[in-house]
DNA sequence: TAAATAGTGTCTCTAAGACAGTATGGA
DNA sequence: TCCATACTGTCTTAGAGACACTATTTA
């Protein structure tokens, strides 16, 4: 009555030189064996507390990333979308600098942009098209694109990373006015983006209240 | 290694005389057997096509209800839950005229306030507090409410949903420029709510193509 | 001092709310 | 004719974008 197949996907995603990137891995097991997909696998029942920690587990055994901001996707379910059955793929999406995916080094982990990619195995194309689609709207409103970025940053960059995701350029007074709004950024004290040949700029953090609560808000939902 | 239970549960909002309003019914079977809880089931692997159609045959089986709007809310998952082990529920919410509830007169059926809302089993309390969340970050820019209405209706009657579930009191001017600008809404020509002993309204209805869209476009996702 | 980019002051324009007026039914 | 509520025209006010000006570095 409940042959159920139980995995967790996700969907990791940062900005590379293609924009928006999602990582995908070769699968090392049928159905689609040596097809490129999400990072996934099953729930393992004595390890993980919930989907949320499956999904860190998953993400950190596969790609041997710390993701600083996770967040439960959707579910996706149904007797179509995976050839062994019955399925419940319960989705998380991550976002992560750029800069520690190469850091982290993993061999198989291969970046490619969602907008050139061809179709996935399973309905994980449809799962990457919502995942970018809720960090697009969710962009328009909040701070999460500053998971994108690395500890420091300009405001410049910064702006950057919201037009790279929004797809269009943004007015300057307006972007750093809401930014001065939302209220989630501190300037680094003294401290200058002297790599520019020009005015250097000055550095931000995410205020550190917000650097982890955003994603630990989200485990108990 | 995947002996994960796995279930619906429906979150069935409506509003009745205490507000915003939450469809219980008590557990015929053990655990919490005889407690208030979310209508809610296993999967039928052979009869469900996918999570969206389990919930919907839950509301059917157990209020008697073919609900115009049901939309995916998140999956709640983990070994704590649920006494029975490590489980994954599916929670749908859905909307519905306070009319249709009485008209399908299931017995069982018994709708509390949410703000009265005691502790229920399991996350129940978590899966409701999610659900109204929703409902209320989604009314602010869409035509949501308008489910909780019946099929035909005046633009005053539809402020005071919009005004109950944001609770507070909304500018009659800008909403009803709102509503223009949504452009969902058909007045029924010719058609007045006589109701009243004063100056007759029009009745409005939602326009035919957004009757069952936005249920339909969540199918997918 | 010129070039380049960072950062800011201010004007304009659009959209939301306030208010008051007109319209239309019943008593 | 009066009351109640539906509906609408218009003024005011707050926020978003455009623009231009100042600031600070390297070459």
């Amino acid at each position: 009555m409940n042959e159920v197949i139980c995995t967790v996907d996700t969907v990791l995603l940062t900005l590379g030189d293609d924009g928006l990137s999602v990582a995908l891995l070769k699968r090392e097991r049928e159905p689609y064996k040596g097809v490129a997909a999400l990072p996934g696998g099953y729930i393992h029942v004595d390890k993980d507390l919930d989907g949320y920690g499956a999904a860190l587990r998953v993400l950190k055994t596969k790609t041997g990333i710390d993701v600083p901001y996770l967040e439960q996707l959707a579910a996706f379910t149904g007797a179509a979308r995976d050839p062994r059955g019955w399925s419940v793929s319960l989705a998380y999406y991550a976002l992560v600098p750029h800069a520690v995916i190469a850091a982290a080094g993993h061999p198989g982990v291969k970046l490619v942009g969602v907008d050139r990619l061809h179709t996935l195995p399973f309905d994980h194309g449809t799962i990457v098209a919502a995942a970018v689609e809720r960090l697009r709207s969710k962009s328009q409103y909040s701070s999460l694109p500053c998971f994108l970025v690395g500890e420091l940053f300009t405001l410049p960059q910064l702006q950057r990373v919201y037009e790279a995701l929004m797809g269009e350029a943004l007015n300057k007074v307006s972007f750093r006015r809401k930014m001065a709004e939302l209220d989630v950024l501190e300037a680094a004290e003294g401290q200058m983006d002297a790599s520019s040949p020009s005015r250097p700029a000055q550095l931000y953090r995410l205020r550190p209240e917000f650097r982890d609560r955003l994603g630990l808000l989200k485990r108990g939902l």
